[in-house]
Formats: C-alpha cells, sequence, structure tokens
DNA sequence: CTATTGTGAGACAAAAATGTCTCACATGGG
DNA sequence: CCCATGTGAGACATTTTTGTCTCACAATAG
C-alpha cells in the first residue's frame, strides 16, 4: 500500500517547503511562486499540487505558526514556577519556529480571516497572561504593560532569528541573549 | 519663477508619498504601485513620475531612512553623557522615523547595492560604538554583545511602531517602553 | 487673460506572474 | 517485469502589473 509512503513523505516535504519558502519570504517578501518553488528545490508544478496559489501558502504558513506556537506555550508551561522561568522555558521552546514566526510577525497584518486571528488571539491571551501573573506576583515591573512585553517577545524572537540567520550573533546565544535582554535589559544589575 | 515652487512642493509630496509607501508597504509587501499611489492619495502616473518604477521607490524609501537615522544620532550626541541617557535620546530622536525603520529593518536584506549598504553599516558602526561605550564604561552588561543589542534597538523600534499603529500600546509611551525594556528589562529591580 | 506646470484619468502595449495542461521519467511496491 | 504515484520540465492561455503615452483640467505666476 503506496498510501502511507505518501502521507509520510508528502507530510515532510510540505513541512520543509514551508520552511524554506518562509525563510525565502522573510528576505524577499515579493518573492514569485517560482522562486520560492526554486528555493524548496522542487519545480513550480509540485509546489502548486500542494498549494493551490500564493494565498494558499502563506495561509499554510499561518497555520504551521500558529500550531507550532501552540505546541511551544504547551510544552513550556506558562502556568509553572516563576514566571521568569516560564518565559525562559518558553524563548527555548520557541527557537525552531522563530524564522517561521519573524515572517508570519511582519506579514500578518495582510489575513483578517476567521480562524487565523482567533489562533493568534489565542496565543497572544496566553502570553499576556504570562507576564500578567509575573507582574501580579512581583516579579515584573508594572511599567511595561502585559500588551507590550508580548510585543516585545515578537519583535525579538524576529530580531534573534535574523540576527542569526545572518551571522551577527552565534545560533547557540540565542536564548540566553533574547531572555536575558527581555528580562533583565541591558543595564548591570551587579554595579 | 516657477521654479522655486516647483522644488519646494515637491520635495513635501514626495516626503508624504514615501512615508505612506512605508505605511502601507509594511503592512502590504506585496502592494501595487497602484494601490501605494492610491494610499498616497495620487495617481498612479504621478507616482511614476517621482519614482522610475517599485525598485527606485524603494530605493529612496532606503535613501530617505538612511538620511534619517543618519539625522537622529546626530541629535542624540551618542557621545555624550552616560550611555542610558544617549540610549534614551536616541530613541527619542528615532520616534518619528520608526514607522518608516520598521518597513526598512524587514525588508532591507533586498537590495546589496554599494551605497545604502554602507550608509547602514555606518549607522550600526555608530549604535554599536554607543553600546561598546556603555560597557566600558561599567553601566552595561558585557554579556549581551553590542551588535545584538543594536539588533535588538532595531526590533523593539520596530516592536513599538506596529503596536502604536495598532493601538496596542499608546503613542506616549513609545519611548518610554521601549528605553526600559532595552535597559532595565522586564524584572523588578527595586525587589 | 495667458502661458506654464503638475495632475488625474484612461488607453495601450510590453512584461511578468499565475493557473492549468501534457508528457517523459524515476522510484518503489506488487 | 509492470504498474501506480509523484515529480520535473516545459508549453500555453489568462490575468495582473508595469511602463509609457495622450489629453483635458486646475492652479498659479506673470
Amino acid at each position: 500500500m503506496s498510501h502511507m509512503g505518501y502521507s509520510c513523505l508528502m507530510a515532510l516535504d510540505r513541512d520543509q517547503v514551508l520552511r524554506s519558502a518562509a525563510a525565502l519570504l522573510t528576505r524577499k517578501s515579493t518573492a514569485t511562486m517560482d522562486e520560492v518553488a526554486k528555493a524548496a528545490g522542487i519545480s513550480r508544478a509540485t509546489l502548486h499540487r500542494h498549494f493551490a496559489g500564493r494565498d494558499a501558502l502563506v495561509r499554510a504558513l499561518e497555520s504551521l505558526g500558529i500550531a507550532e506556537c501552540e505546541a511551544a506555550l504547551d510544552a513550556a508551561r506558562p502556568e509553572d514556577g516563576p514566571a521568569s522561568e516560564a518565559v525562559r522555558r518558553l524563548i527555548r521552546a520557541f527557537e525552531p519556529s522563530a524564522g517561521l514566526l519573524a515572517f508570519l510577525y511582519t506579514e500578518n497584518q495582510l489575513f483578517e480571516g476567521e480562524e487565523q486571528n482567533q489562533g493568534w488571539a489565542r496565543i497572544d491571551e496566553r502570553l499576556t497572561a504570562l507576564f500578567r501573573r509575573g507582574q501580579e506576583a512581583g516579579e515584573f515591573r508594572i511599567d511595561l504593560s502585559p500588551a507590550w512585553l508580548t510585543e516585545a517577545l515578537y519583535g525579538l524572537l524576529a530580531s534573534g532569528a535574523w540576527a542569526v540567520s545572518d551571522g551577527r550573533v552565534a545560533a547557540k546565544d540565542f536564548t540566553h541573549m533574547i531572555a536575558e535582554l527581555l528580562l533583565g535589559g541591558a543595564r548591570r544589575t551587579d554595579a
């Protein structure tokens, strides 16, 4: 039965295609379907077999991004332990998805579809809840709103992903640099 | 002599066209020249009179962005006084250009032209120099590299611009939220 | 008023991207 | 071996976007 082989290989392929598409579209958001296909190492015909068109491709990217964010949130257990530690776990869990997230964060003002926006709203909610919890526990300062901290987390994840992919910072420092900046800032505290 | 009237009005128009183009392209990077023109409130013909094509438009946006960043750096005197204060002045000086900068930061991996890249390299250099100065003065922690702090500053400026334009944070808090997060982080220090 | 200048609207062809086919080929299971 | 399935290459019509042009109109300086 070739059906198993089909779904298995397809799923892997599709995932990799989406990832390379995200990587390309982040750098060159006006890239052609043909360029996307070449970047993924497949032909335009095959790309078109998987995704009916450019819109479908972007929507698929968004769905994947939402799913990965949800999974990362689940894995990081944001409700457990000190909020600072939860933020660290969260950033570590987000790291593999950071490239995709960077693309979506800069592009997602595009669609206002029902499902998609609900997905992001849910993720935003879980993130702001974490920062709110940290504030209520007296762990985080209260003059920076949870909404802003959430926004900043997205921005820093995107900056980190780009800085790593451009070689401006080492990949192994990704989590540390984002977490330390977000939590502790640039100022010395042991002075 | 109508020449004065010409250059005067044109300069203003051109600037406003570029700004609305940046605002639109940030949200929808695949926007058509026609959409850009409509967003600027002018006809496609007029847009095309100012900018030969899409490339020319983006290049003009980049030139404007570089010029504004240089001007902001000059105005903020990054070499004077405590580095923290210099960073605050810098963020305040960057605020009017943040929307434009957000677009360029997410899109500038596009061109690798000589002049443009030199312009950005120069700005990067001045920013990293400021963070390096802060580290050498013992004001900033040394485990976050100046290159990363520079990158993070770009990212936070972009996040701030989007958050403000989407109404997620108040415009008046722009400088404070970015400066405090970048310098002090989310963690309470007075606990 | 009159001439100049910039503009908007629209026509138009050229170029680019997209969506849809067909066909030959490779691979892997039966 | 033979067949089914996914693929790459490329042809093709369609659609979209672009670049260029013309013309009428408004504003403004002289």
